[in-house]
DNA sequence: AAATTGTATCGAAGCGCTTCAACAGCGAGA
DNA sequence: TCTCGCTGTTGAAGCGCTTCGATACAATTT
């Protein structure tokens, strides 16, 4: 292994001209920085990282908890994973990827100085997460709003906003009973964080627009048809209809289309989706964007900001848009 | 920071006595190592992973490269991954997420000590990294399986395999003319070792049936069913199908229940794809299962190999089973 | 009784960096 | 000419562990 003695010895200069020369913490002259790259390139030498965490007590590695759970969108996870890991890439940080739904992985990687900065995705209302991060030397980054005071920095998109926005598109359209068809069950027994929102969002606004909301979960795959059936069944009065579950919307929406409730023409389907998501599906006219790359990009930068040195725990929310597909 | 210098001083015992109570590597007498680990305890020491990755030049910690590129099953990957995790973790490794589709982070990661050894997926089958990889001091696994000679460790499921199963299954079924509907282009023309792979089984398998095969790209999403109308178009001839395309499954499923060519009395298809997604799928009867999860903790036991020793490098295939879905 | 083995413990030397305090050299202000 | 303040460079002290060699003592063998 190629270590610093040997791009000093070679660029015939100290052990610390070359650690100045690499950090620019020092001003060095132009001559001898330009030897010491030339050594560098010559030898081939990469400074080895545990040896720079010891000395410099920061590893420039980030943890980030994603915790692959039943009923959550893989594409959405992927996404704001690959955000993350391409922003903090470009500041020159590498992403410890921890799968576990509970602390412990978080409290392992930061006691044991592994990590920087801890990313949590997939947050609940009532998190038990949370405590354990407020107790740790490093600081944290929530993606996802918990509820109640937030003593920790939070970035999201607004699902609270997003259930107001199909809410008040489909009134406009004219539609006075709408359901939302949402995530499977398991998702809400959970009062994971964004659920809970996007149903608070909806069913405000259902009020504020006088027309008559329900909220209902809603199995992933072919399953969600027979919901939705039963949902008509009891209610046939229905007209309007707000998607939330990626893995059901294609189903779903054939259905409505098959049924004669939703068309080109004559929308009634709001979808909730990321946007290549909502691309694929026939006859989806209309859907709001769930910005999943930009928000791992935004989780990345409240992080960057975090370990410049800020400290107030902010939210961040990425406001919704909604988007028309020709069809 | 409470260091192993404070648990020696507690204990009333030197810092090796601490480090050799831990690590179990040398005899420590039952007292000693109760005054230890209560004071361990007591302190809540955790072991400073640079310091020990510097002082033991091994890192806990394996590099894996999961590029998220256009095509391929969000799915697949996500559970590979999981994998991989969930089984290194038992065996006391953390993973470092790279996301870049080149050699450039591993070989950034591997060069810097920051893992103790690689585990790259999404193989082509030419797969430029692999050159880089044999460069590295650091031991490597492949999930996918580049053509030619493999001088690295390769770990997949029998894509090749399963094309032929597809094949067998749907000819004894009695269909003379088949079409394999696959990944989207850009998969194809990357050469993607688990789709070329998966089109020779399935080709080899068509004429040693004595059956007509065809191979097909095929889109995500509802476009796939203009690409099914242009093959029947073609050839009305065709009555077995073999899918291997995730996001454009329900879709074409249910498009060929419209045309009558499928229905669970007469099946006509049979899907490559991880189980849940075809449970999920009504009228789907047969399925051959990418066992995803399976390919990830298969990964990290070859890994887990390499970094005991071990140094030929075999190549490991989980084979194929067809399962039918009660309907 | 002396020599040999084995067990339990310790001290100190690193591992490869960063960073602090110190210093040499130099032009400028006095 | 002397001193001051720069700029560029250096040596050395860590960072918190692991691990080697040495040591002390007890149990065994000769």
């Amino acid at each position: 292994m190629v270590t610093i003695a040997d791009v000093a010895e070679k660029a015939g200069v100290s052990i610390s001209t070359v650690s100045y020369a690499m950090s620019g913490k020092r001003s060095i002259s132009p001559a001898t920085r330009e030897r010491v790259e030339a050594a560098i390139d010559a030898l081939g030498f990469r400074p080895h990282q545990a040896a720079r965490s010891l000395a410099s007590s920061s590893t420039n590695v980030i943890g980030l908890q994603a915790p692959l759970r039943p009923g959550v969108d893989v594409h959405v996870i992927m996404e704001i994973v690959t955000g993350v890991v391409t922003q903090m890439r470009a500041r020159g940080y590498d992403i410890l990827l921890l799968t576990g739904d509970d602390a412990n992985g978080l409290e392992r990687v930061a006691r044991g100085s592994m990590v920087d900065a801890l990313l949590v995705m997939d947050i609940e209302s009532d998190d038990p997460r949370i405590a354990a991060l407020t107790q740790l030397d490093q600081p944290s980054v929530l993606i996802g709003l918990p509820a109640g005071r937030r003593n920790l920095p939070c970035v999201d998109f607004d699902f609270e906003g997003a259930g107001w926005m199909a809410t008040g598109h489909l009134a406009q359209l004219g539609h006075k009973r709408i359901a939302l068809l949402g995530s499977p069950e398991e998702v809400m027994t959970r009062h994971t964080s964004y659920a809970d929102r996007r149903d608070r969002g909806f069913s405000e606004a259902c009020a504020s627009e006088k027309v008559t909301g329900s909220v209902h979960p809603c199995p992933a795959g072919a399953d969600a048809v027979d919901a939705l059936d039963a949902i008509l069944a009891q209610d046939p009065s229905i007209t309007g209809f707000f998607i939330h579950n990626e893995a059901a919307l294609p189903h779903l929406v054939a259905r409505l289309v098959e049924l004669g409730l939703h068309s080109a023409d004559k929308p009634a389907v709001v979808a909730l989706c990321p946007e290549n998501v909502a691309r694929s599906v026939p006859t989806l006219t209309e859907s709001i964007a769930v910005p999943a790359f930009a928000m791992g990009t935004a989780a990345a930068d409240a992080i960057t900001e975090m370990l410049g040195g800020a400290r107030q725990p902010g939210v961040r929310l990425i406001p919704p848009t909604l988007t028309t597909h020709d069809r």
